[in-house]
DNA sequence: AGTTTGATTGTTGTT
DNA sequence: AACAACAATCAAACT
């Protein structure tokens, strides 16, 4: 098995892995902790999805206006780099893993719109156990995303006029 | 040659 | 409550 050594940085002491708190039940782990319980909300929600996942709708139709093709990235240009961007959904955490397999399956698929589609179809397949692994990491990133919102906003109402004080970056 | 689109789902914000 | 928009990515496509 690889060891991958993913928990290198923060060490939050925090046993507290965001996967348990994902596993809403566990049959024979029974840890009444009764202050710390389900952190994540959406578990419930995401369970039951993954459950049922039977959607009787063949087609799904926007039920309300057509659906913007083309509005995703106008100018992949720096606007503002030092603003966080959105962390990848759990989705996306698949995609990363998936997107390897998927190449060595089937080398003769390069791009991502092919590998999307089995990605997406696989996603429904998957059981909720097996989501709960990038769900898990889908938190931890948002957690830390929302960290370096709120630092960023900060430092920016601090007074982004402010440059390189901290850090020696004598670029010019 | 460089920019854009296209496709996937999840999360968040807005109304 | 429900929609809108954006997150990564790479190749094809367009200008």
């Amino acid at each position: 098995m690889a060891k991958k050594a993913t928990k290198s940085r923060k060490s939050r002491s925090s046993s507290t892995t965001a996967a348990s708190a994902y596993n809403p039940s566990t049959p024979s782990n029974e840890k009444p902790d009764r202050k710390m319980v389900l952190r994540v909300k959406s578990s419930e929600k995401m369970k039951r999805s993954a459950q049922q996942s039977v959607v009787s709708e063949r087609e799904k139709r926007p039920k309300s206006k057509s659906r913007p093709k083309s509005k995703q990235k106008k100018k992949k240009t720096k606007i503002d780099a030092k603003m966080p961007k959105k962390p990848p959904t759990a989705f996306f955490y698949f995609l990363e893993d998936f997107r390897k397999e998927f190449q060595e399956q089937n080398p003769d698929i390069k791009s991502m719109r092919d590998i999307g589609k089995a990605c997406g179809e696989k996603w429904k397949l998957m059981t909720y156990e097996e989501k709960v692994k990038y769900y898990d990491i889908a938190t931890e990133k948002r957690a830390e995303f929302d960290r370096a919102m709120a630092e960023y906003i900060r430092r920016k109402e601090s007074g982004e006029d402010q440059e390189t004080e901290d850090d020696s970056e004598f670029d010019e």
